[in-house]
DNA sequence: TGGGGGGCTCGAATCGATTCGACCGTACAA
DNA sequence: TTGTACGGTCGAATCGATTCGAGCCCCCCA
């Protein structure tokens, strides 16, 4: 389109908003006006500003420079301590993420990734970054080093799911509480032999049945707490640990409770859905029938793509915890002070739990 | 643990680099030299300056600064044109996604999430962002204004799949020629009356029968490159559009496709895998049988969550692709050219695949 | 006609760190 | 003993924009 002789990617010139204002023939902060818009600057002065810049190619204040100056990046880092592939696999993740693009809409920032393993010698990592904040999503206490340096640089910071150390606001459900409803429901329905499929309970994610070792060496408040809400109901309920939440380690999981005919359960816990809709598929490999063979209760109130069940469910609301965590970086970022909250969870009664078979 | 009068948040009277150097008896040079690591300073010069750093609670240079002096933030911004929400139901994107963290790796960059639709109104925009480098997956032309700036600016770009205009490396795979290869299987196996579901043919995302109203109005290459690779082999092909890549989209896609035994194909082409579970689920629905009754190809060569099928499938290289991206990105900032990959897909054949029934 | 009050514009300081070239002293070689 | 080379340190310039306070000019009103 223009006339230049499209400069070699390397080596632009790079134009600066001085270039401008001298071609404009203002000073430098007058310009700067131009651009920022709001300041006490006549149409006349800021269109020729505005033509000057075209002319130069002058491509707008560079942000660096005014992210230093204004002390604002407009960047909020989430960490996720995980791969990315693997963060994203879980919807209710996904959609904590998109409530916590909108809470901080108003801050029009954009949300920088971080998925690193809290690994000091990262060449890139939360304390090196033009952050302006920092939300933690089901982060382990090894990240504390890092909150620790951002704590210092004042860096406000909210944690959803996940105890990082120091003293952050933290974004919670009842997951106890939650877990313990749909126990009583099963319970209600007159169920006495109840199984439970957990998340897993430390980064290694193995998976089989729960040992006291792994149970003392949890650091995953979530499946730990949801583990408590059934016991509160099923003092001594079998648990089988899955690696990760999805459909396929749930048919794992489910294949294992409910393989051997004699001791199967009448029902199942599953402390996610993607993990509840993998033990109904085990469950119809076996030819039972949910919920009249088998009840089975999920957790998260997402919609299971391509699951045909209505599932019973704890619906938590998982948009929210990020709008809360957003709203909450805002108003710390306003220098108003900011708490947690504790978010509770529905018992949704569907059509995959039902009176165990007589 | 620090004796400190736990300052309160908001009015943390910052300490800088020219703090430490004082409080530790050096220039400011010296200390910037002392956290570079690798700059000629004696180690008790380091020691001390570092000790000094600890006394006063500075927990390291300022990103800000640093990257204005640097001119690199370590930021790779990425943009995605739809919200979070959206983007990451979709397996191959977030595939890509874990490739480009991968690709960039290198450089020990953030990633940068991008969900804006282009708004020139919207608040943070590509453009304000401090970002050394920007990937864009699957954007539409309309980021034209903005991709200009980003040139003139001189921070390279790649885009995989889609062409935001100017002149930018693409990424891409072969979607016409694999798709081709899917339906001449098809063909080999004899199969005469064959369907495709499509993926959208614009943001819109409207759902039913292909129109040529529709196909007209397309901005999605990858959606119309995979038609003219099915109507290569089979032209008059009778297409479905689904709103989304989803199992969901896919059933109802598959529904209308196969409710009527009368006109119902022998074979569809999905345009990804998650569409063709979702048509796999259809059949199975009205009671038939995959693959005697239909054959069914997808794309992607994702693993769908939960299908118990091994579907046969164009099998795309998605984390290559982002990886190809990444690394164009960094020989790009290394100053060097980097031109786009064109990637080939594989057939993969499982066994939703067989000869029509006689 | 003089004084007051806006509206615009400008100069200069500032944000915090990095980096280049200069400088200094010491140790080693000639 | 003189010259040289080098490791270590420092000053000052620089990155590019924002912002505060001062100053200027013009208009309006008394």
């Amino acid at each position: 389109m223009s006339p230049e002789p499209a400069a070699t990617t390397g080596a632009v010139p790079r134009v600066t908003l001085a270039d401008v204002a001298a071609h404009a023939g203002v000073s430098a902060s007058t310009a700067s006006l131009a651009f920022s818009g709001s300041g006490p600057v006549s149409d006349a002065t800021k269109e020729r500003v505005l033509a000057a810049a075209d002319e130069l190619g002058y491509a707008g204040p560079d942000p660096r420079a005014r992210s230093l100056r204004r002390g604002r990046s407009g960047i909020v880092g989430v960490v996720l301590e995980e791969r990315v592939r693997a963060a994203f696999l879980d919807p209710v993740k996904i959609q904590t993420l998109d409530g916590l693009a909108e809470g901080i809409a108003s801050l029009g920032a954009g949300l920088l990734l971080f998925t690193d393993s809290g690994d000091p010698a990262a060449p890139v990592s939360l304390d090196t970054a033009p952050v302006d904040a920092v939300v933690l999503i089901g982060c382990s206490p090894k990240f504390f080093r890092q909150v620790e340096a951002l704590q210092r640089r004042g860096i406000p910071m909210v944690a959803i799911e996940g105890a990082p150390g120091g003293d952050i606001p933290e974004i919670t459900i009842d997951n106890r509480e939650a877990t313990r409803l749909g126990a009583e429901h099963l319970r209600s329905l007159g169920h006495e032999d109840v199984a439970t499929v957990t998340l897993p309970f430390e980064a290694s994610r193995a998976r089989g049945p729960l040992t006291p070792e792994i149970e003392s060496a949890a650091t995953v408040d979530t499946a730990v707490e949801r583990l408590r809400g059934a016991r509160d109901v099923y003092p001594g309920i079998r648990a089988q640990v899955a690696a990760a939440s999805s459909i396929e380690e749930g048919l794992e999981a489910g294949r294992a409770l409910l393989a051997d005919a004699a001791t199967r359960p009448t029902a199942v816990i599953a402390q996610s859905d993607l993990l509840a809709a993998g033990v109904i598929g085990a469950a119809e490999e076996l030819g039972l029938e949910v919920p009249r063979d088998l009840s089975v209760v999920g957790f998260d109130g997402i919609r299971v793509d391509g699951l045909q069940h209505d599932l019973t469910t704890l619906v938590q609301p998982s948009v929210a915890k990020g709008r809360a965590a957003g709203e909450a970086v805002v108003r710390m970022l306003s220098g108003q002070a900011a708490a947690g909250t504790d978010f509770t969870s529905e018992l949704h009664v569907g059509e995959t739990t039902a009176p165990p078979r007589a």
